[in-house]
RNA sequence: GGCUCUGUAGCUCAGUUGGUAGAGCGUCCGACUGAAAAUCGGAAGGUCACCGGAUCGACGCCGGUCGGAGCCA
């Protein structure tokens, strides 16, 4: 049994993944926790990422945490591969595997019919250039003779996404598409349950949750991973930009907490946003009481 | 008390010689296929401090009221 929890950061995921774990337990029913977290993976961030603390994990196995050393890169195409097996693994144990994470693009290339064709270090890198030096304009009027309806899916001001649809075109000779597949057909049998929260309590909960995390020594967290050095993933994470450039003096704590409190709501948008399109999810309510209840019976485990 | 500057969207501010207003950020909504805590798109929101005057017409000119800032007493 493959079952996934979704929502917006802040709204219990972690949290709701171990009552739910220690309840199959307690049912004689193994059960294992799956990351589906970006930052999560990397060793070393966890104030800034709320990491479930080892002392907390209840004995539950969890997987794909602290993978990657934060100089390193994170990709999806590889996260996939990854998680793919692993949860095949917790499946021929006869466990339930749940997947957990509000990194949206991450959950679906697990849960639905997501293929990356591949990359190429060099193409990209020639128009990564490109963009630098010519701008967007130019790579979406290449896109335009090419793709038309990828470049108006995609947009004139979207290079990061200009750049991987010429990529993929280049190296496919197919088209892009630019739009995530329209069947969501499972890859393996799996219920989703949605947390979610009314945005005026969330936004309370996850301004406090910043102030949090420097209280608790973010900026000191990342003093000791600086020296190893921050990857382009890993520097842009939510609330790890911001202690970095405190750390350096570019910005005050109060300017640092700022700012990464008004990243962390645009970021919450975005990922109701993201789930909001998955059809079959059960959603619950983030502060319900009998939320594990709930959840224990949509997974009918 | 006198002089000077100042009051435009929730915030910081633009607004050329008078023709009833814009940006960034924030807020809300959305897109999303190998950096996704990324990268982008859209929308809402303002009796231009208040009152009066001249003008066909004022955010803009004139006078006054109230509120800020600075300088001089």
């Amino acid at each position: 049994m493959l079952a996934a929890i979704v929502g917006a950061t802040g709204t219990g995921k972690s949290s709701l993944a171990l009552g739910l774990a220690s309840r199959l337990r307690d049912a004689g029913r193994d059960a294992e926790i799956v990351n589906a977290d970006a930052m999560q993976l990397y060793r070393g961030m966890d104030i800034g990422t709320a990491k479930t603390p080892v002392a907390e994990r209840r004995g539950i196995p969890h997987h794909l945490l602290d993978v990657l050393e934060p100089r390193d890169e994170a990709s999806v195409a590889r996260y996939q591969i990854e998680a793919r097996a692993v949860i095949d693994e917790i499946l021929a144990r006869d466990a339930v595997a749940i997947l957990v994470g509000g990194s949206g693009l991450y959950v679906s290339s697990v849960l639905y019919d997501f293929q990356f064709p591949g990359t190429d270090a060099t193409v990209r890198a020639r128009l990564e250039t490109e963009l630098e030096t010519g701008g967007p304009g130019l790579l979406h009027r290449r896109l335009h003779g090419v793709d038309p309806a990828a470049a108006a899916a995609i947009g004139p001001a979207n290079g990061r996404r200009l750049v991987r649809a010429l990529e993929v075109i280049e190296i496919t000779g197919a088209p892009f598409g630019a739009g995530l597949p329209d069947e969501t057909a499972l890859w393996r049998p799996s219920v989703t349950l949605g947390l979610r929260t009314d945005r005026a309590r969330l936004v309370e909960h996850l301004d406090a949750r910043v102030v949090g995390m420097w209280r608790d020594g973010l900026v000191a967290e990342v003093d000791r991973l600086l020296p190893a050095g921050l990857g382009v993933t890993a520097s842009r994470a939510i609330g790890y930009a911001q202690a970095v450039a405190q750390s350096r003096g570019e910005l005050t704590e109060q300017q640092a907490i700022e700012q990464a409190a008004a990243l962390t709501r645009r970021y919450a948008r975005r990922q109701v946003s993201w789930f909001g399109r998955y059809r079959q999810t059960r959603w619950l309510e983030a502060d319900d009481p009998a939320i594990v209840d709930e959840a224990l019976a949509a997974v009918g485990a």
